[in-house]
DNA sequence: TAATCTTGCGTGTGCGCACACACCCATTAA
DNA sequence: TTAATGGGTGTGTGCGCACACGCAAGATTA
């Protein structure tokens, strides 16, 4: 019956432990402020002041109301704490246009989702967007913002150099930040929320080495500027890391697709390059896969396609065959935990960790099914 | 600047409206019961009445109450109400001893997280164990639930026999139960949440196909009586539909490991499939890969191993490279979702899905401290 | 016709807390 | 001495709702 590796007897003690505590109900007695009022032989008023640090208490009260709701272990009840308080919490969040990438569609939604959850807890929110091919809008947008200040910033990153700039007024104007998609490090901010765009490379790096054999490899940027997009820079230093020092085998090569390029000079050029270099495995570092993968998996049936994301038009092309793997980066993940990060910061006075990593999930026709269930 | 793929024409436009209509606050005016009562000529009692269908409304009275909240829009204030409520309601689980399996360890975390999430709202469960060894046990434990019956039984499935039983009994005892785990579809429930097992199979299936090239399979199942465990049937089903029929190059091979066998006789089995059917790779249909694939790597250093679930040991052979890859099964989120479908019908009458299957996520070392994040 | 019962509805209280206000007492300044 | 300060504390109200109670009619019975 038990488990016969000894390594884990202590543990099985402690679970057995714990599962005898469990057995009875998890409901417990409430403590009230009138309790420790009581105990700690003051008004209901004066725990009020020590509770909130409002108001003056004498030195000796307040150990006494501390040393109450310690004995007591007083937790209060969020929900009469939320229904009596009169003030409330304003975010604004400023990410790209969700036209202009389905990625930010699934933030946007989830960044909703947060918004629907936590507004009877007096958590409002704003949704302002900007032109993602356009630096200029995302800075007058960003202005607007430091005009019309909210309690937090919830930033989607985008243009590393104006994103530093923007994070640096909000910093000067005491406005907190969270900062979602692209990892910032050189300004301080409350909280990072998005994957670790080096190991996304790795894992790509790395599910190609196991699937492939050797091959040659061509990574695909959607952006103008990929010297100011860190984020996808990164991902082209990981999967180069993974596959260039596991073997001679492997061979990345590089390509930049800027927004100036219609859609099918793009393709164009990226079957130049697949032409040039012998390439057999395509990998989009962006979520755009879905606007060429299909015209290129006619031209070249061989190409082995792994694109970022999962929505509609990434899922019809997995099922098709023209995309064989798709790696999430949990959008929508990212936008709800923005959301209820501040949320419960204002709700329990819960403490923001400063980098919060999403999981990567790696998606197959097989399990696509049951991922698609989790963002409606 | 826009998508220039005119098929989502239509969406852009929708999504703009969205943008347009999103740039006002999310916060809304309330609207009070009150309000409706003053709307509907009646007191606050009467709207009581009619909302929670208790006491007697004449049918004018009720249709003009009726009409009040539909023109006002009326939503329930969730805080208010839980905080003004007397009654409340009790879950009772019935899941394996943790001890006896780190999966089951890991779904109670999900449970006692869920619980502590929903206390505030009135929501407080029990959670009982079985012996995962024993079905006798494991009837003991049913008839005692039933003698104390809760509001809903959440009902970790092993024993694929008795489980049927105990779900008959409670539905003629009118107790609802959540299944968790194995699905059960000869007796109606209040819903299934857990993996599609047949789907695993064939996901296992199409990566052992992807990275191994020909190869020969051997599914190995911890248990006594396979065919009273038909969610691992259901997995050697899947990988077997995915390998035999792509190709001859594959075979599969099974074998089952029953609770009798000590650790050393249980390797001493697989070791001798593996030998004589040239088994290289290894495919552990239960969380129990950790207790055999040290040894079993260590004595056939070729073998591509296969397994489910992350938890600390698995985290550890996959780390030091004993297991290739894991396929998490979702066991924090089917506890936590078990509870939380319940406290969500309770505060806010949401009706709940009859089956909820959970994502599969693949682990490599890569992704894996990502995921590791999510279940503390 | 009076005594009950039924139907339909209004009123009051309290859930646990935040917050505004009023108050008292000891200083200090005028 | 009085007035003005300010530190320290208690009281009252209301957040929006559920629920118990109470009250007035009409309907039914004796």
């Amino acid at each position: 019956m038990a488990n016969q590796n000894s390594t884990f007897e202590k543990d099985i003690e402690n679970t057995v432990h714990q599962v005898m505590e469990g057995t009875g109900k998890s409901k417990t007695v409430k403590v009230k402020i009138k309790d420790i009022a009581a105990r700690a032989g003051v008004s209901t008023g004066t725990v009020d002041r020590v509770i909130h640090n409002r108001g003056r208490v004498s030195d000796k009260t307040r150990a006494q109301v501390l040393q109450a709701m310690k004995e007591l272990q007083y937790k209060p009840d969020i929900l009469a704490r939320t229904l009596a308080r009169k003030d409330e919490s304003l975010i604004r969040a400023l990410i790209p246009y969700p036209y202009q990438d389905s990625y930010w569609k699934i933030v946007r939604n989830g960044i909703e989702k947060g918004l629907a959850e936590f507004s009877p807890y007096r958590v409002y929110g704003q949704i302002n967007f900007y032109d993602m091919n356009d630096s200029l809008h995302f800075e007058k947008m960003g202005d607007e913002i430091l005009h019309d200040p909210p309690d937090v910033v919830l930033l989607g990153s985008e243009f590393h150099r104006q994103s530093i700039d923007l994070l640096k007024a909000c910093h000067q104007h005491r406005i907190p930040c969270i900062v979602l998609n692209a990892e910032i490090n050189s300004v301080p901010t409350l909280s990072f929320i998005g994957i670790n765009s080096y190991a996304v490379g790795e894992l790509a790096g790395r599910i190609i080495r196991q699937t492939r054999g050797c091959s040659s490899v061509l990574v695909v940027h959607t952006t103008t500027n990929i010297e100011n997009t860190v984020h996808l820079k990164n991902k082209e230093l990981g999967i180069r890391s993974a596959l260039n020092q596991a073997s001679p085998d492997f061979q990345v090569h590089q390509l930049s697709i800027g927004n100036e390029f219609r859609k099918k000079e793009a393709i164009q050029f990226i079957a130049h390059e697949v032409f040039k270099h012998g390439i057999n495995t395509l990998y989009f570092s962006t979520s755009r896969a879905y606007q060429y993968a299909p015209m290129l998996k006619k031209r070249f049936p061989h190409l082995f396609i792994i694109g970022h994301d999962v929505f509609d038009q990434h899922v019809k092309l997995m099922k098709n065959g023209t995309i064989e793997i798709l790696i999430d980066q949990s959008g929508y993940q990212m936008g709800y935990q923005g959301i209820r990060s501040w949320a419960h910061y204002y709700i329990h006075d819960r403490p923001i960790p400063p980098t919060q990593y999403l999981p990567l999930e790696i998606i197959y026709p097989e399990n696509l099914p049951f991922f698609a269930l989790n963002h409606p």
